[in-house]
DNA sequence: CATGAATGAGTTTTCATTCAT
DNA sequence: AATGAATGAAAACTCATTCAT
C-alpha cells in the first residue's frame, strides 16, 4: 500500500474540516442565511479555499447532508441487523438515531428540513436524497411485513406502521432536542416503544 | 356599536390580502426565497404598501404563521371540544389537520419549518409561537390525563402520549401531501387511530 | 395624443443617461474591464438603478451598441440617400462615418470591437450587430453594381470594392483619432475618395 | 562561443511553450477571459511556473503580442526588402500578412484588438507596440515616396497611401479568416492589388 | 393612503498572485 | 526550478427598505 499522497492528505484533511463546519453553520442558519464566508471562517480558511473543494454553496451543503444521512444510515443498518425481533429492531432504529443526534445536534435541522422539504416540494431537493430516505422506509415495511408472517404482530398496513415508527421517532429526537437538559435516552425510548408495540401488537378489537 | 370607519376597513381588507397571498408565497418558496415584491404583485398592491401594513418582511412572515396556527388551533379546539372520548378527541384532533393542510397546502411547509426550527434552534423564531404549539400539547395532555382517570385507557405518561399523537398527526399530513393523488381522509386516519388507540388502551403486558 | 406619463418620463431620462455612461465606459475600458458601479457612478444613480433599466452588463452593453450603430446606420443611408453619383455617393458614405465618431470618439473602440470581433469570433456577438452591419455592405455593393451597369466605373467584384470603401473608411476614422489635434475632415476623406476612385474607375491595363 | 547552459535551454524552452500556449489561449478569448491556469495548463506546467517567467498577466500577453508583432515585420521585412517595383512591394507585403495569419489565426484576434486599441486608447497600451507599428507605415511611406521620386506612380500622398494598403491588407486578411473554407490567397490579394495600384499609378484626371 | 423609483449593503463566485514545500 | 494550495480583492447581481410624489 502506498503512503499517500501529500495532496490526498490535505484533501483529506481539509474536506473534513470544511464538512464539519458546514454542518455547524447550515444546522445553525438554514441553506439560505448561511453564508460561505461563514462556513470558510469556521473552517479556519479563507472564503477562496472553499471553492478549491467545492463547487458551490449548494454543492458544499449537499456533500455535508450525503455524509451525515449516509453515516446516520450506516450505523442505524448496522445496529438493525443483529436484532432478534420486530420488537428489538425497533428500539435500535429508534435508539440509533436518538444517539447519532444527540452526538451532532446541528445536523438535526438540515435533516429535517430536507426530510420534510420532501414533503412540501417534492420536485425540488437532491436527487439523492430521496432514495436513501426511502431505503428506510422500505426495511422497515419488510421488517413489519416478516413480523407479520411471522405471527409476531397482528396483520397490520406496513406502510402505515413503518411511517408511524419513522414519525415517532423523528418526534422522540425533536422533543429531545428542545428540552435544555438532556435526559436519558433508555427510558424515553422505551415508552415510545412500549406505545407503538402495543399499537402493532395487541390482538382483537377494544373498547372504544 | 358604532359602525366601523371607512379606514379600519381598507385596513382590514388589505391585512388580509397581504396575508394570503404572505402565506401562498412563504408556502411556495420558503421565507429566505420569497420577495416583497412577489407578495405585494400577489396581493395587488405596490411594494411600498406592504410597509404600510408590517414593518419588515420577517413581521409579515410572523403575522401569516400566527394567523395560520391560530386558525388551525381554533378549528381544532372547537371540534375536539365536542368530543364525548380520548378516542373521539383523538380522531378529530388528526382530521381537523388533515382537513386543514389539505385546504391550504401551501400553509404546511411553513408550519412544518418552525415546528421543526423550534427543535433545532430553541433561542430563535417568534415569541408567540411556541405558546401556541405548546396548549395544543398541553390540551392533549389533559385530556390524556383525564381518559387515565376515567379508566379509559391505560397508565401512560401524558406528555409521551400527547408528543406521539402530535407526531403521528405531522407524519399523516405529510404523507398525504407527498402523494399526487388525494386520498380518503377517513380511512387513511382510522387506520392512525386505530395504531394509537391500542397503544394507548391496550391493557396487560405484551410478549415481546 | 395623451401627455407622456411619469414614469415614462423618468424612464426616457435614466435610459439615456445610462446609455450615454455606457457608452463613455465601455469605451474608455472597453467590455470586460469596464465595471456597473463606474457606469452607474457616470450616469449620477446607485449601481442598483443600472438593474432597474437594464437585465445585465451585457444587456446595457448591447443596448449602447446598439445605438450606436442604429443611429451611424440612420445617418450614413439619408445622406448617401442623396447623392446622384457613385463618387458622391462614396464620399457621403466616409464624411458620414468620419464626423459621427469625430462627434463620439468613445463609441468608436466599442464599434471597431464588435466589427473586428465578427471576424475574429464569428460564433459570438449580438445577433442583431451582425445584420446592420451586413446590410451597409449590401447597399455598397448595390451601389457598386449600378455604377458598373452605368458605366460610371469598370468591371470590378462589388464585394472587393465594398469592402474596399469599407476598410479605408476604417482606416481613416482611426488615424484621425490617433492625432491629438483634429484636422479638417473633406481634405482628408477627399484624399482617400480620390484614392478609390481611381481604383475603381481608371480603364485599361496599367504598366507596373 | 561557450556552450549554452543547461539553465538557459529550459529558460527558452520554457519561454517559448509559454508563449506559444498565452498565444493559443489569448487568442481564443481575449485577455480578460484568458486565465493563467489555463496557459499553464496548455504549456504544461503549473500555475506557479508561469511567474517564474512572467511577472503578471499582462507581462506575459505582452511578450505573447511583442513576439507575433516582431515575427511578422521580420517576414514583411525580409520579402518586401527584395521587391523591385513599388507593386510588387505591395503585393508582398499583402502576400506575408495574409500567408502569416492564414497560419496563426489565433494571433490575429490580438492583433487587431491591439492596432484598434491604439486608436481608441492612445494612452494606453504598451510603450514598444506602436513603434513597431509605425516603423510598418514609415517603410511604406519611404517605398511610396521613391516610387513617386522614380515616376513609378503619380504624386500622392505618402502618409494617406501607406495607411490605405494598410488599411486594405486588413480588410482582405479580416475577410479570409471570416470565411469558412480558406480561398487560394494569390487570387484575392491580385484584386486588392490591381485596385491599390489603379489609386496610385493612374495619372490625370477622371471624369466624376 | 398608495406608489414605485432609488438605494446600497450583502452574497456568491472567480482568479491573479504569493509562498511554503 | 517547479509546484499547487491558499488567499482575498473585486465584480455582478439581488432585494429589503425608504421616501418623494
Amino acid at each position: 500500500m502506498p503512503r499517500p499522497r501529500r495532496s490526498d492528505v490535505i484533501t483529506a484533511f481539509r474536506t473534513s474540516a470544511l464538512l464539519d463546519a458546514a454542518r455547524r453553520v447550515f444546522g445553525k442558519s438554514g441553506f439560505e442565511a448561511a453564508t460561505i464566508d461563514e462556513i470558510a471562517h469556521e473552517a479556519g480558511v479563507a472564503k477562496g479555499t472553499v471553492y478549491l473543494y467545492y463547487r458551490s454553496k449548494r454543492s458544499i451543503y449537499w456533500a455535508a447532508v450525503q455524509e451525515g444521512i449516509t453515516e446516520l444510515d450506516a450505523r442505524t443498518r448496522e445496529r438493525v441487523r443483529h436484532a432478534a425481533t420486530l420488537h428489538d429492531a425497533i428500539r435500535d432504529f429508534i435508539l440509533t438515531k436518538v444517539e447519532y443526534f444527540d452526538e451532532r445536534r446541528d445536523f438535526f435541522r438540515i435533516y429535517v428540513q430536507e426530510v420534510s422539504g420532501q414533503a412540501a416540494r417534492p420536485a425540488f431537493g437532491h436527487a439523492d436524497f430521496k432514495p436513501l430516505y426511502q431505503r428506510q422506509l422500505r426495511g422497515l415495511q419488510t421488517a413489519v411485513t416478516a413480523a407479520i408472517d411471522r405471527g409476531e404482530i397482528r396483520r397490520v398496513d406496513p406502510t402505515h406502521a413503518a411511517g408511524a415508527i419513522v414519525d415517532l421517532t423523528r418526534g422522540v429526537v425533536t422533543r429531545r432536542l428542545m428540552r435544555r437538559r438532556r435526559t436519558a435516552a433508555a427510558a424515553e425510548v422505551d415508552a415510545i416503544v412500549d406505545l407503538i408495540w402495543r399499537g402493532l401488537a395487541s390482538k382483537g378489537s377494544l373498547k372504544r
